[in-house]
DNA sequence: TTTTTAACTTTGTATCTCAAAGTGCTTTTT
DNA sequence: AAAAAGCACTTTGAGATACAAAGTTAAAAA
């Protein structure tokens, strides 16, 4: 049976992790840092869901050195965006509902 | 630190929640039988899931015998409406800001 | 009296979430 | 050269969560 509620993505149901990715759909790419302080969560509490995300190809990363210091960049992937997409569409027609 | 998904509530991050919530929204009250089908959930799971939200006084109960049957009608309190609310307020304004 | 329906409650497993602490690598400071 | 600091993890462990399945209760129907 099809619900109002299929359209949404386990992957997106914690708020950190909808944080994330609405953060990563407005920017091509985000540093590690920058992610962390603007959810205000601690490193390991983000590098375990950036992980959940990575496992479920919803985000890629690139590792590199700037400044001589090491640099985590995260984007979404399309497969990431078109998921993403359709979990606000779900969310969008729920909330819809209510007007 | 306020960050985008502060006013997000942990009680309706859940999908079973979230529809709970958003049908009795459009609803004034709904049987226990009729959203167990709106949302194709097992007793066991609907029953647990609005004990958490009963607990939190974000919907009511109203227990009687219709057609000498007995008859669990749940509704949403002032202060569960005032809540999703603003849960859909938060989620409304991170959609917004992918457009 | 047995079965059925409604609405739970209990049980048990698996998963999730998070903070805190520990790690590895590199650069900066002393 | 040694120590400290920064970044980005990984591990650990405790507590919460989610769910199906099975068991329970109470009334009604067969």
């Amino acid at each position: 049976m099809k619900t109002i509620i299929d359209g949404l993505y386990k992957a997106f149901e914690n708020r950190v992790r909808l944080g994330i990715m609405a953060a990563l759909a407005v920017n091509e790419t985000l540093e590690f840092t920058a992610l962390k302080e603007y959810l205000d969560v601690t490193d390991g509490n983000l590098a375990s869901h950036m992980k959940a995300l990575e496992k479920e190809k919803f985000v890629g990363v690139k590792k590199s050195f700037i400044d001589r210091k090491p640099n985590t960049r995260y984007y979404m992937t399309t497969q990431g965006k078109k998921a993403f997409e359709e979990h606000l569409n779900t969310l969008e027609s729920i909330i819809k509902a209510q007007k």
